[in-house]
DNA sequence: CTTAGCACTCGGGGTGCATGAGTGCTAAAA
DNA sequence: TTTTAGCACTCATGCACCCCGAGTGCTAAG
């Protein structure tokens, strides 16, 4: 967007100061905080053209302007200014997030609790496994037979389940069902095994049940590799926000979280290796409208790679929020911290360029 | 508590009224729901005497009374009408649990957003594996060595965690490890068994890193096993109560239910076979001094047994809530519908007995 | 023991008013 | 042409005030 230099500064200045103090912020109040001072009178000609532009907005006549969903955009885009993450700070996240992972044995629920916390923001997370498909099946016999644990391994991770079965099944046979099993994983032909078993066993065989089971389960799991877990940190933090007091929206937007699905679209819907934000309108969910959501892929080694974000009033501290959310991947990445600002703070353009 | 019968009947209608209207309930309106009716001033007499016993209290002088905790802990106990669950609503029960089982392969989450939806409250979910120590180990090799899947057989479940190595260790010697971790399991011996390897190999070599890592896993596990997930869904519908309108209660509310840990320690103290109800005071969290917490065992099968509950304001419906549960409780059970009302809600009584 | 009556309390809702932060517009100054 | 000062106007907010109604306790009569 092509704004003349006076412009973006007041912009600028007001977005800044809605961010930090929730209120509309008046011409009056804005001109003393120039270093060169302008008069308000100027300024309130600055803010009437900069709200035919759509970039202001009141919420009445007689109060000051707040910027709108344009305005955020324009600023993270091209406004904000890159705020850096001090290395003693990285080390702090680090250390967290060791002691975290010595706690709780599950990096995307650390991630999220040491995001959430740091940020003071609700934070989000899920691991990013790309399409995860089923390259191995184990049975594993407990009881004596009548119990078998399947365990399936995908490409980063592993899944299990137990089955019970009603009579035993000999741990011999299990491993034949499992090599055929295997087989048939190699060959994508795993459609083929349950029929050509049917006949020759009949459906009432405990081998029968146990293969049947372990299939289900594997396309179950093939099924849901892309639906992994979303782990949601702090929402209470939500209500510390001036726009929750209210209720009915805190309400509407916990719903929203909690519906773990579209979240997960959501964050799977970012571009990678950049800081992707998304301001109210251009999320779908339209109780979301005065949200935004910040997020980002990161890697913790070559198996593990998560998605992790936060989701706060549109009204958030971004370059704050972005700064602090690269420090965390900085942190977990296992790169060295070295000189800071050497990550950028990309942001993807959903593209509509009015004007 | 040895109440005489107007007295009860007057009480119990206050606490009624109260639970219906959340708000302070007056003599007069009092007054006239009877079915013999009885002068305002009586109702006022009664009333006072009853505050006087420490079961009314007013949150102002002009204003009418509302139940103390006391009340509700007679309330649930004696006064409560128990109410029965219509066997239609049972098998309604029983059609979303399938859907949802089907939909998410997750029993507790799946009975969590279940109850959440039919109680109008936010449920608390866990699996209520009493201590589920390890039983059997095996490793499965991924990659043709650098990573292996540990998978742990349970008495009840299954654990499994991916373990990455610099360099390859052949099958055959994971399969050589596995054993000796077996009988070592078998033999309660599982602490000499790492340093004695050490010994004879070295601390760099990928065997011996392999071993420790699955050691490792395996004594966190032992460690967590009584730490089992709680699930809480339906949190948004904290804030449809009058007393969670007020962000300041709603927020500590929010954090106290974010806190699993102390949640699962409170699901665990409860009796096996009852429904448990804690009100108020009786949770040890003074940020849930004003919320009670309803949860019961219950089981699917042999295998697989879970708590499940809901967490209210003290003014909750808790004869509603407590049918609801048990009506869930029977639904999931397998045990057939039959004559409603063989399940009673017995519920604790945490002792004491003033007056 | 119950009830009618009375005086008293106090929270909540409504009204009226002053205040102040903000705006737009116009005309003079730069 | 751009900036600034000044002025009239607009509302949201806070405060004082008052009234109403639901509720109470107490007393005296039934």
């Amino acid at each position: 967007m092509n704004l003349p230099d006076r412009k973006r500064r007041i912009l600028k200045a007001i977005i800044e100061n809605y961010i930090d103090t929730a209120e509309p912020v008046g011409s009056k109040l804005l001109a003393v905080s120039f270093d060169q001072p302008i008069s308000s009178a100027t300024i309130r000609n600055e803010m009437s053209e900069l709200e035919d532009m759509g970039l202001l907005e009141k919420p009445h006549i007689s109060a000051g302007r707040i910027p709108s969903y344009q305005a955020y955009r324009l600023y993270v885009n091209e406004l904000m200014d890159s705020y850096r993450v001090a290395s003693e700070e990285i080390e702090l996240i680090r250390a967290q997030m060791n002691a975290k992972m010595r706690e709780l044995d599950n990096i995307m629920l650390s991630a999220s609790k040491v995001v959430s916390h740091m940020t003071g923001h609700t934070a989000l997370s899920m691991s990013s496994q790309s399409v995860d498909s089923v390259k191995k099946c184990e049975l594993i016999t407990v009881d004596d037979g009548t119990s078998y644990a399947v365990v399936l391994v995908l490409a980063s991770s592993v899944k299990n389940r137990m089955i019970h079965l009603s009579a035993p099944v000999e741990p011999s046979t299990a491993a034949v069902i499992t090599t055929a099993i295997n087989l048939a994983i190699a060959e994508n032909r795993l459609d083929y095994l349950l029929p050509s078993m049917a006949n020759s066993m009949g459906e009432h065989s405990p081998v029968y049940d146990l293969t049947r089971q372990t299939l289900e389960f594997i396309s179950q799991t093939a099924e849901g590799s892309r639906r992994s877990e979303v782990y949601v940190e702090g929402v209470s933090r939500l209500l510390d926000n001036r726009e929750y007091q209210d209720t009915n929206r805190a309400r509407a937007l916990l719903e929203s979280i909690s519906d773990h699905g579209k979240l997960r679209n959501t964050l799977q819907s970012g571009a990678a290796n950049i800081v992707n934000i998304r301001i109210g309108p251009e999320l779908d969910d339209p109780s979301l409208h005065d949200a935004s959501l910040m997020f980002s892929t990161y890697s913790v080694d070559r198996h593990t790679r998560g998605i992790i974000g936060i989701i706060a009033p549109t009204r958030m501290d971004y370059a704050q929020a972005c700064a602090k959310l690269l420090g965390f991947i900085q942190a977990v990445g296992g790169s060295p911290p070295g000189p800071p600002g050497n990550i950028t703070a990309n942001t993807e353009d959903t593209g509509e360029s009015d004007d």
